[in-house]
DNA sequence: ATCGGTACCTGCACGC
DNA sequence: TGCGTGCAGGTACCGA
């Protein structure tokens, strides 16, 4: 599901349970769990009050009063709700001295992790793609042999792109899936990313893209699918020339273009 | 050190 | 209606 507009609007939407105290924690899947069984988990969790709400790419950080961190990744299909009921797929269910907090997660990639310290694996992502400095994104492209679209993908490169955004941006910038991204010189680079910031900050203020079954944690949707100019349009026209667009495998993932608009 | 491919899981849309 | 296939917003891990 969630891709950094998705994981900003869950996180806003989360507001309402900073500063709430976690009375009950129940785990029902293991798989979901990162260094910990159900139980333990649980028990260190009660108790605690929720101080902060952090996004990092699109992992959640859940501060705790007194130092410690609750890291949550939705995977493909998770999903934080403030509300019940617990259904098939829920896994996790915080109780909170007022209100509840459940994941819900059909394929099981999301995971949860608790650390007393500051996560590691946040520490090995690139910098977030609304903060970096062009010039900054500019050298870590030239230092790539790889396929742009690959690059983009890469959570250490910039964190918290995912297909759908990968593909709108390099559509916008008018860049094939396939170019290497040390051949970007310095014009396309620009175009790659200033496209990156303006489909990424449209999407933030279009809730996302719920083309399933995304929805924030009070349930709504968003509404940025209805901007995509590429992505799940195989065959259609492109919106600028009339071309089909054309899907291609890139790094075992469906890439969505325009064969005339988007050269190599 | 970087890659491309595969595995992990469930659900859905599609063609037969 | 049922069944097989392919596809889906994610990352991790393997061998080359």
């Amino acid at each position: 599901m969630p891709e950094l507009p998705e994981v900003e609007t869950v996180a806003r939407s989360l507001a309402p349970v900073v500063g709430r105290r976690i009375v009950a924690a129940e785990f029902r899947s293991t798989r979901v769990l990162r260094g910990g069984d159900p139980r333990s988990m649980a028990q260190r969790l009660r108790g605690r009050r929720i101080a902060g709400i952090e996004r990092y790419g699109k992992f959640i950080l859940m501060g705790l009063e007194g130092g410690g961190y609750l890291l949550i990744h939705l995977g493909m299909t998770g999903r934080l709700l403030l509300e019940g009921p617990a259904a098939k797929h829920t896994h996790a269910i915080l109780t909170l001295d007022r209100g509840v907090l459940l994941y819900d997660d059909s394929r099981q990639f999301g995971c949860f992790q608790l650390s007393e310290e500051f996560p590691a694996r946040l520490r090995q992502l690139g910098p977030e793609p609304l903060e970096v400095r062009f010039e900054d994104f500019a050298r870590a492209l030239r230092r790539r042999n790889t396929r742009i679209k690959a690059l983009l993908l890469n959570q250490a490169f910039v964190r918290g792109i995912g297909n759908i955004y990968a593909d709108e941006t390099l559509f916008r910038a008018g860049i094939h899936p396939l170019a290497r991204a040390s051949r970007l010189g310095g014009g396309r680079a620009r175009r790659l990313f200033d496209a990156m910031v303006a489909v990424l900050t449209e999407a933030i203020a279009a809730g996302g893209s719920s083309i399933s079954d995304y929805v924030d944690a009070r349930g709504r949707k968003g509404f940025f699918q209805f901007s995509h100019r590429v992505y799940q349009r195989t065959g259609g026209p492109c919106l600028t020339c009339g071309t089909p667009i054309r899907r291609l495998l890139v790094a075992a993932r469906s890439s969505h273009f325009c064969p005339r608009c988007q050269k190599r």
